[in-house]
DNA sequence: GATTTATTTGCAACTGATTCTCAGTAATAA
DNA sequence: TTATTACTGAGAATCAGTTGCAAATAAATC
């Protein structure tokens, strides 16, 4: 029921930290954005609205942001950490093509009971699943086809 | 059929590559690791048996293995990369728990199917699959009950 | 098996994302 | 006001991973 920045101050308060300007502007640039991103391109998109944010204060800002449960890490690209916000976003599998660098969402629903049975028999106590396949594209499977050089 | 040799040697064959002594070395010390590793362990485990080996070689070999399908990465841990073989090892599932850091693995095939046939729907042609479940085990779930202290 | 050619290696220097240090600010409590 | 604690920006430090290079090695050709 509560929004993100309620989410956000409960958290901070019961780890007796404060609710700043920075950390504001980080949590609504965070929300703004409805694709993963790095700590830099996160950095930029501050920057061009607001100023006075430094680097630093947003790579110490997203792991509370992690911590909070509002963001969650996606697949790293480029040696880079990427990350996702989640509220109001719900699980979902990651579907990556290795040609294009394309990236589909699709619902984690049909999975998640078979995860939650697993779970169950080896009592694990399961908070948090990732599910990333990669592979081709349609579109990249039929290029790749057209193209019969050599492999395999 | 062939065993792991074997399919480094002609995947290097293919890309006109050469199978070097260092590289023979690198490869039979994966295979001898039946846990998930990372470059540091690898090399530490190269340079108790034989030396001269350089921790460059280890870095610069580990992508040729991904390549060739006889490694492939498993979950990052203290920022650092980690990998395991694949040869004889099928894909699976790991559990990791939170609070002790141990990691379980389980079979892959009954979730298999079900991600075959969404990808069949997506058209997308999945190559490698990736899942992993993070929580707490069953000790540490019981143990964090105990000590009822604060938290939700 | 000597010679040529292309690939590999160890080493040390480098890179770049992330973390840390520190001195100055802001918030809160007393 | 004063004391205490948390927060910040700036830049320095860290450190996993990469790269350039000259010497070594493997394979191909004579
Ligand atoms: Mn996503
Ligand atoms: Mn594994
Ligand atoms: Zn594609
Ligand atoms: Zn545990």
């Amino acid at each position: 029921m509560a929004d993100h920045a309620t989410i956000f101050r409960d958290y901070l308060a019961k780890k007796g930290l404060k609710l700043t300007s920075p950390r504001k502007k980080i949590l609504e640039a965070v929300f703004a954005i409805h694709e993963h991103f790095n700590a830099e391109e996160l950095y930029g998109r501050i920057k061009s609205h607001s100023q006075g944010i430094s680097l630093a204060t947003v790579y110490r800002t997203l792991p509370l942001l992690l911590e909070a449960g509002l963001v969650q890490h996606a697949l790293r690209s480029a040696g880079r950490e990427r990350y996702e916000h989640i509220y109001g976003h719900p699980k979902h599998i990651h579907w990556l093509c290795r040609s294009c660098g394309s990236l589909v969402e699709t619902d984690l629903q049909s999975v998640d009971p078979l995860i939650a049975e697993l779970a169950k028999s080896l009592n694990f106590k399961e908070e948090d699943i990732e599910l990333s396949i990669r592979g081709l594209c349609w579109k990249c499977a039929s290029t790749e086809n057209e193209n019969q050089t050599d492999e395999r």
